[in-house]
DNA sequence: GACTCTATGTAATGAACGTTACATCAAGCC
DNA sequence: GGCTTGATGTAACGTTCATTACATAGAGTC
């Protein structure tokens, strides 16, 4: 079979972002249960489930109808297909990357259009399952110069974050970077409040310390804006907005492409709510660039 | 019978290795069946699983009592811790949601759609425009052992510095990336020699201290590789390859998406070239990275 | 070669499950 | 204030499930 024809199916995590707008009150706890244990909660009973998240059994199946489902257990059979992915290790899927590529031309030129397909189609994906009302929360949040924002990542997620600080530097102050030695990630603790935000990167394998630092952030009331890919991160559980993108691309690593262009949809968003101020700010940084201080 | 071993609970996989020599030949098939696909195969009903295998329900049945269930439910409740313990390391009961954003808000999902079509065409229009051969040439530079290879990028673009940083480092070694103060860079500078690569990030407004860098490093007999955007950093005239990628989306940043796709291109290139080296070294690079598992 | 023991499948049963129809309740509107 | 609309719970229903009792088949024993 070819590769790049491949219809893949939305993830339900992915659903209930695209989704979020017209979910119930009841459904809406539905969905942060289920993506805080996700993918576990989902594979309960429909009672057990119901209880722990204080609905009727009812709501759920109205629920997991809303996501487009026929059945609560055509749903459940969704999760377990994605489960399984996820549980592929990386090493699994480096053993196989496509043998068909040196198939016509020059390899190089096979590999680049590969990559043009995969990639776009990933973009593609990820960005039109987010909801408007999702990504203008975040936005929201990152907007707000009464907040701190803390940016961290993992450890190729980190460019991300380093992306991410420099343009929200240059939009507004008080942004900080959690970078360095993990040890020193506790003094970036100490400070996070209850009116900050933790914009966090993390996909598979997800990080232990990034973990421990968004929960311990999360305990301490910031909130949390979580970029991760389609089998969400354990952060997801502690985050306010979840913005699960797709990774794939079928060769030995993941990409982050996607990711970067929901950043930078995101940024621009931020962007936008004030663009006055941001306009300043920038002509204020050029020209102290321009002629440093003291000189 | 009783529980009064309240010790840490044996996992299903040890109680199968421990209990393999009661089992009968069916009872061994389901063994197998659930070990290789660990533990989702015990997560089906008690028919799919026996269909699965090709015995009966209650052959299945018989398999969960050897192994000490009272009950197969009790057999998929473990599983399922089990499982829930390995998917999230961190443990804590997260706050219950706040139902909340009761707007829906439509320019976000104009944003996001003229993102995906900036982005895509981007991606596409200088994915392809880039010659195979070129594409190769400084694939086969980074992905030579013999030579050295330094990371440098501009302050937007230090994002992808970072990433290619740390993909080149878990492929092959001696990587350095040149970061910090800029008054430290020529720390850097003073090693840099013939054999060497400077893979150098720089796109519009071209930083200054960039630039003189990369010059300085190509003085030295450096092979200099660049990542800009169609208007070409200066840098270009001293670099051995070039690759020119469309950053406009019409919004106000200049996007990093296209260049983050041909950066992951050019690294799936270079692991591609010695695929066994790569995957010796990332297998011992997660040996080490990995700590003991407490069960 | 009939007997015994164990392994395994078949069929029936009760419980749990997902599902549906209907009732209830709160909020918005004229 | 009565009416409408949408969200949500209650209760009953048909299905599927795990489970049990029983039947069958095959291997070993005398």
């Amino acid at each position: 079979m070819d590769a790049t024809e491949k219809t893949t199916q939305p993830s339900v995590a992915e659903l209930i972002t695209q989704k979020a707008d017209a979910l119930t009150a009841s459904e809406r706890k539905l969905a942060q249960a289920l993506l805080g244990h996700y993918p576990m909660a989902g594979l309960e009973t429909v009672a057990t489930f119901a209880e722990r998240c204080g609905v009727s059994a009812p709501t759920v199946l109205r629920f997991a109808g809303k996501l487009g489902f026929e059945s609560y257990p055509e749903m459940q059979s969704r999760l377990r297909g994605e489960l399984e992915a996820r549980l592929q290790s990386p090493l699994t899927r480096s053993a196989l990357p496509r043998a068909a590529v040196a198939a016509s031309g020059h390899p190089m030129g096979e590999l680049l259009h590969h990559m043009i397909d995969a990639i776009s189609s990933n973009i593609r994906s990820s960005l039109s399952n987010i909801a408007p009302t999702e990504l203008e929360g975040a936005v929201n949040l990152l907007a707000d110069r009464k907040r701190a924002v803390y940016v961290l990542g993992g450890r190729f997620s980190s460019a991300l974050a380093v992306y991410a600080y420099e343009h929200l530097r240059s939009m507004r102050g008080n942004v900080r970077r959690v970078s360095g030695q993990n040890t020193k990630w506790t003094e970036d603790l100490l400070d996070i409040g209850k009116r900050d935000v933790l914009l966090v990167f993390d996909v598979r394998r997800y990080q232990h310390d990034v973990i421990t630092f968004a929960e311990t952030a999360s305990n301490q009331g910031a909130k949390v804006i979580l970029f991760t890919d389609q089998w969400l991160s354990p952060i997801a559980r502690f985050a306010r907005h979840v913005f699960p993108v797709r990774i794939e691309t079928a060769t030995t690593w993941d990409s982050a492409a996607a990711s970067m262009a929901l950043l930078e949809t995101l940024l621009e968003g931020v962007g936008r709510t004030d663009p006055d101020h941001v306009r300043d700010r920038i002509e204020h940084l050029e020209r102290l660039r321009r002629r440093p201080p003291g000189g």
